[in-house]
DNA sequence: CGAATGCTTGACTGCGGTCAAACGATGTGG
DNA sequence: CCACATCGTTTGACCGCAGTCAAGCATTCG
């Protein structure tokens, strides 16, 4: 990943962190950096469980997701949840251009989050796109990868086992924590209640917790106090993306 | 639908499809529709099995496909297949402007495909959008819609049983089907085999052919020949997307 | 203290996977 | 024309992963 220039204060502690995100994605130019970087607009507060974009808004403003966790959430008509995905820290939300289904699908809190808006970052763009190329290419990255996370979604629930489905998902929350320097020592926070992570993978709470109960047991994953220690990186992506190791080949 | 102005004669087949597709989705003015139908050049035939839209192409150019069916298929490393979504004559495959994961990843053709470049009319467009308004409009829903058919799969995925993914996708199928004017008195032509759908469905071969059978004995579906004949929309919709019925609520 | 929330465990069930075999349709070559 | 192979569908037997139901435990909070 590489490194923000020093001496550039960021006024609101979030905004470092989409800053950070952009960087690792395409270097900025000074302009596009003192942008980013003046964001300091009104933050917001979103209680566990309340929407964080309401669609009922008439226009959802794009917000930055500054501290906390979200989630994208579907329910059926039978009454079954399903996630779309969850949004971290430096995670964008809401309508920005054009309204596509993945970022205009609302985002419930999972935590107590922080939100700022950054409506004035995409105005800018929008008005002079030209005096923002790198930031335009690394935005536009952003909501790649999110839309390239769906579809290792669609491969999870699609194909893969519950244990992969578990063990594939903590390395990813693992992967995008460190990106915004959450990680400690192969350990992260992860606030996600078993319930919530079985909604994400299409499994029940119980099986999700057997399977966790499993990867400690076999000394790969310790979760405890909302904290990840992951032990054995080599093994659990092993385990990830390749079948059970039962069989052969 | 609404109705494409009597008159405009296509010069190629499949660019009425798109023409028709579009139409849906916005009206066109003449110009743009003289700008789709102008579409005539180079059909490629592609043969079952093969890549439509080879990643290793150096600029693979949009296409447009004017017949047939193709998938887009992702093989996990333990050699599993899952399909992240169906192509049907209509639909757009390629880069045009940003590569987004979805529209980038390979297309592999089910059945005997045609396609035709499209290159022209992104160029004419990358050129002069403010000459087309409508058509951007519309092509952006295209695009909008094919995310939209994305997140329906994670539901589906996740938390639909084996009946009600089968009794879903044929439902989808019958939709963009009748899109296309494809589909006559509850009937249309599918031609997947079981193998693919299990590979769509996340289900096994053999579990597929049960549900279908089991939607035959009750009377819901007729699949014969590669013709789907719905005989039950209420029923089967019910199906769908509520739960079993066997528990209320 | 009780209530609520989240985690853990056990017993049982069942949906769907796996293995295996057979059948029909189609195609190909001797 | 028949023998044979291939492909897709169909069915049966068996099994196991994961869901469901239920209870118990730990922690936090009012």
């Amino acid at each position: 990943m590489q490194r923000i220039p020093t001496g550039i204060a960021t006024r609101a502690i979030g905004t470092e962190l989409l800053l950070r995100r952009l960087y690792a994605l395409k270097t900025l130019n000074p302009d596009e950096v003192e942008l980013v970087a003046s964001l300091d607009s009104k933050p917001r507060r979103h209680e566990p469980g309340t929407a964080i974009c309401p669609k009922s808004d008439g226009s959802p403003h794009p917000r930055l997701i500054t501290s906390g966790w979200a989630c994208r959430p579907r329910i059926t008509a039978d009454g079954r949840r399903q996630m779309l995905g969850i949004l971290l820290p430096g995670d964008l939300i809401g309508d920005r251009g054009e309204a596509r289904p993945l970022t205009t699908s609302p985002a419930v809190a999972l935590t107590p989050v922080r939100t700022v808006s950054v409506a004035k970052l995409f105005d800018a763009l929008a008005a002079t796109p030209q005096n923002y190329p790198n930031l335009v290419a690394a935005l536009n990255k952003m909501d790649l990868i999110e839309e390239a996370r769906l579809l290792d979604l669609v491969v999870r629930l699609g194909c893969h086992t519950a244990i992969q489905r578990v063990a594939g998902s903590l390395l990813e929350f693992y992967q995008r924590s460190s990106f915004i320097g959450f990680t400690h020592e192969g350990t992260f926070p992860m606030p996600l209640t078993q319930e919530k992570l079985s909604d994400l993978l299409g499994l029940s709470l119980v099986h999700v917790n057997r399977v966790i109960s499993q990867l400690r047991r076999e000394k790969l994953v310790e979760i405890r106090c909302g904290i990840v220690a992951i032990h054995d990186f080599a093994r659990l992506s092993l385990l990830a993306d390749r079948a059970d190791p039962s069989r052969p080949n």
